[in-house]
RNA sequence: GUGGGUGUAGCUCAACUGGUUAGAGCAUCGGACUGUGGCUCCGAGGGUUGGGGGUUCAAGUCCCCUCACUCACCCCA
């Protein structure tokens, strides 16, 4: 061996029964924020590289270290999407129209104030992300994420409705165990005077941080010293600033309402000051939900407010909040306690011999169709290796079939097919007319054998 | 990128301090039962012990290198 290709690091293949567990996850997702009238978005896999080191930011991690970025054979620099925000906004920039805007220069820095207001987009998204990262427990190299974003409002509803909705989905999916945070972090008005509050308070002890935090957060984004989990940054988190006393009133006023509808909704949250989140792009409102059940990968969704994406996307100033959640994280949570969507009943075809399949394979198609057009949850399979009687049936009971179909030379010189009930052990023959029409034989056959197979049977409907 | 743990049959795992032909269960296939399934019994196939090098009379076992998996750090979904 050894000389078998095998899976990336860090990549996986999603197999049977697994995929299973995929699908359920997905309906639930998109029946969820259908149902808040969110619609789906499919974005290019692949983007400008521009497009994330300055949307997600330079000095973050995901674009200092951990894109997929090529060259193209055109010479463009191109990144497989490390996240799916910064594309969001891109394709809402590129598709909508915007309003008439009027340039302003505000601290020397050139911006689009939009006279009327921006469309509003309700997206949800589900789909491939990748980072280099080394793999560990729900971290992969190519991941999935579903989130939403709402780009066009700075409602604070529509905060609460994006919190909600990612509540309503790990509800469905019967998640334990989950802890929101939630925090405001203020926005291009107020932030200044809160970064200059953080860099005077850890100015003294500079030389103490940790070498991360010294050398390049504390002068581009002292606020993610919070964040930081080095034993020698810990000391001095305790006494730092805390954004709530610097917010402005705007930025106050937004996060109270938030809060007393939390409250109202009696949604339980805890206030995490230090919660600031790890891209550049937030602004306000920033949430993650948490889970006791996993290992040290334990975010299983983060989000937040990103008032400023759309400008530093070269656009004008839209506001919009999201949230991403990982997909292999809610699977590893999922286990095995998901819903079967819907028991779909087997009918096993066996055959003996090259005449009994030449028969049998129209009579297969045609159940199928029948089975379709008619509604009724039901999948034909059979076998393709030419085994005996004894182990075909063994096969078709090892797969859950509850009837077979029996075909072979005797049957054949008799004009009949046997219908099998594998579970009552019983049997009938299904006598038919050798006709010089095998169309007709088909039909009538099929029939007969949906009428006996669903004959009391419920389950076999579906609504 | 850094650290720890683990690599033996398709899967789950054995093999006392190095000791001679590396075993078992499950799965697969065949037979008992040439055309009627869930049991049972019998049998078979399958391995360069992840790869390479070294120590030794002798290596699955010890040492070095390498690769892979895994957990953790950093950081994030």
């Amino acid at each position: 061996m050894g000389e078998l290709f095998k899976a990336l690091r860090g990549t996986n293949d999603l197999l049977p029964p697994e995929t299973q567990k995929w699908v359920f996850m997905e309906e639930a997702i998109r029946q969820k924020a259908e149902s808040f009238g969110f619609q789906e978005i499919r974005t290019p896999i692949f983007e400008h590289t521009e497009l994330f080191s300055r949307g997600i930011g330079e000095g973050t991690d995901i674009t200092a270290k951990e894109m997929y970025t090529f060259t193209d054979k055109g010479g463009r620099s191109i990144t497989l999407r490390p996240e799916l925000t910064a594309p969001a906004v891109r394709a809402y920039l590129e598709h909508f129209p915007m309003p008439a805007a009027r340039i302003e220069e505000i601290e020397g820095k050139k911006r689009k104030i939009l006279l009327g207001t921006p469309p509003l987009v309700k997206w949800y998204y589900l789909g491939p992300a990748f980072r280099y990262e080394r793999p560990q427990s729900g971290r992969y190299r190519q991941f999935h994420q579903f989130g939403v974003e709402v780009i066009g409002s700075q409602n604070p509803d529509i905060d609460l409705e994006v919190i909600l909705l990612a509540l309503e989905i790990f509800k469905t999916l019967n998640l334990q165990n989950l802890e929101i945070k939630l925090n405001s972090i203020g926005c291009s008005k107020c932030r200044p005077s809160y970064r200059e509050a953080l860099k005077k308070h850890f100015y003294p002890y500079l030389e103490q941080l940790c070498e991360d935090c010294r050398t390049h957060r504390y002068e581009k984004n002292p606020l993610r010293i919070l964040d930081c989990k080095s034993q020698k940054c810990a000391p001095f988190l305790h006494e730092a600033p805390i954004p709530a006393d610097y917010l402005c009133e705007e930025c106050q006023n937004h996060f109270k309402k938030l809060q007393k509808k939390l409250t109202n909704l009696q949604v339980v949250y805890s206030l995490d000051p230090r919660l600031v989140r790890g891209l550049d792009y937030y602004t306000k409102t920033v949430f993650e939900v948490i889970s006791s059940s996993l290992g040290a990968q334990n975010s299983i969704c983060g989000g937040g407010r990103y008032d400023d994406l759309g400008e530093i996307l070269g656009g004008p100033s839209v506001p919009a909040v999201g949230f991403a959640a990982g997909m292999e994280r809610l699977i590893l949570l999922l286990k095995d306690n998901f819903a079967d969507s819907g028991k779909t009943s087997l009918v096993y075809a066996v055959t003996l011999g090259e005449k009994a399949e030449e028969f049998m394979l129209p009579l297969v198609f045609n159940l199928r169709k029948e089975a379709g057009d008619r509604k009724i949850k039901l999948k034909i399979e059979r076998d393709y290796q030419n085994r005996n009687l004894g182990t075909q049936l063994k096969e078709a009971n090892r797969l859950g079939a509850e009837f077979a179909l029996i075909l072979g030379e005797n049957e054949l010189a008799e004009n009949k097919l046997i219908l099998r009930n594998l579970a009552a052990r019983q049997q009938e023959d299904l006598f038919f007319k050798q006709s010089e029409n095998p169309k007709g034989i088909v039909e009538d056959l099929s029939n007969r054998i949906l009428e006996k197979i669903n004959y009391g049977k419920q389950p076999l409907y579906s609504h």
